[in-house]
DNA sequence: CGACATTAAATGTACCTACATAAATTTGCA
DNA sequence: TGCAAATTTATGTAGGTACATTTAATGTCG
């Protein structure tokens, strides 16, 4: 659906402020899709991204610090979100023995159980259905390109 | 900068991937681009939204339901943004005389003025220099063809 | 009229972001 | 060695999002 249709005004300034109001409207309407696939599992969004970066580093375990180098957000707040998996038993949080300042955070089986029944609902590749390849590729590229 | 690189990750499992996680860190950057320009001005991105919500209305008011309308998070909650901004005497809120279950919200002169000042800086336009009209025109498209 | 549903806004709660600061440990260098 | 600087995580606080519930006013319909 067009973005005009979906916040109910009519025309923009320019083709800035529709690309901007575009991209915000779209990435948190992606967000809230994603979020809605976990909330039946008790997982926010950023849990969920927190407990796949830890699988992808399983067996080993990673720092508070190597979770926000890969967060998306990265100044939010890795420790907190990492207290609220630990309460559920999805993560085990220990000082790590060769620099007592870090934290080594391992995602436990209870964890990779959990992850490995979200897969099939929540991967982000479900909601890009309506894109070719070669769609994907220019958005990609339109966005690399934004940033500059 | 390429995605991969700004959040350290070499490569993706799919394209969809990819731009999933592209379009959802580059609206956080233009997000957070625009934050740092409100920041002076002690106003949050929310509030600055409603402001320009209620100067697009003036000098008619607004009702807490027509700013949730035009919002584009929808389930925000534009009662207690009203709050922070009457608390800085911004906006006015009075108790509608035609339907006393609603409320009146208007721009007040201080508020227009620090828009006016703000104006300036805040205009996402700024952000989108890199893109010519062409490419803009593309990423609307693409965005649009997204949520299909 | 009077009971009941509907509407508009406000409030409560859990979780998150942004940013500043604190506490503990390690490192570097005089 | 000893002490300041840097590193790593945790914590405090203000503001936001999401969602459920509450409160007050209005509409509806027997």
């Amino acid at each position: 659906m067009r973005i005009e249709d979906e916040i109910k005004q009519t025309s923009f300034q320019s083709e800035h402020q529709k690309a901007y109001i575009n991209l915000v409207y779209t990435a948190g309407w992606l967000q809230q899709q994603q979020a809605c696939a976990f909330k039946p599992y008790g997982l926010s969004l950023p849990q969920f991204n927190i407990l796949r970066i830890l699988r992808g580093q399983h067996p080993l375990p990673a720092t508070v610090a190597l979770l926000i180098e890969r967060m998306l957000d990265k100044t939010s707040n890795a420790s907190r979100i990492v207290d609220k998996l630990e309460e559920k038993q999805l993560v085990t949080r220990k000082v790590c023995p060769a620099n007592r300042r870090a934290v080594d955070i391992r995602i436990t089986d209870a964890g990779l159980e959990l992850l490995r029944r979200i897969d099939a609902d929540g991967t982000a590749a479900k909601y890009f259905g309506s894109l070719t390849e070669d769609e994907l590729r220019q958005l990609n590229s339109l966005l690399d390109k934004l940033r500059d």
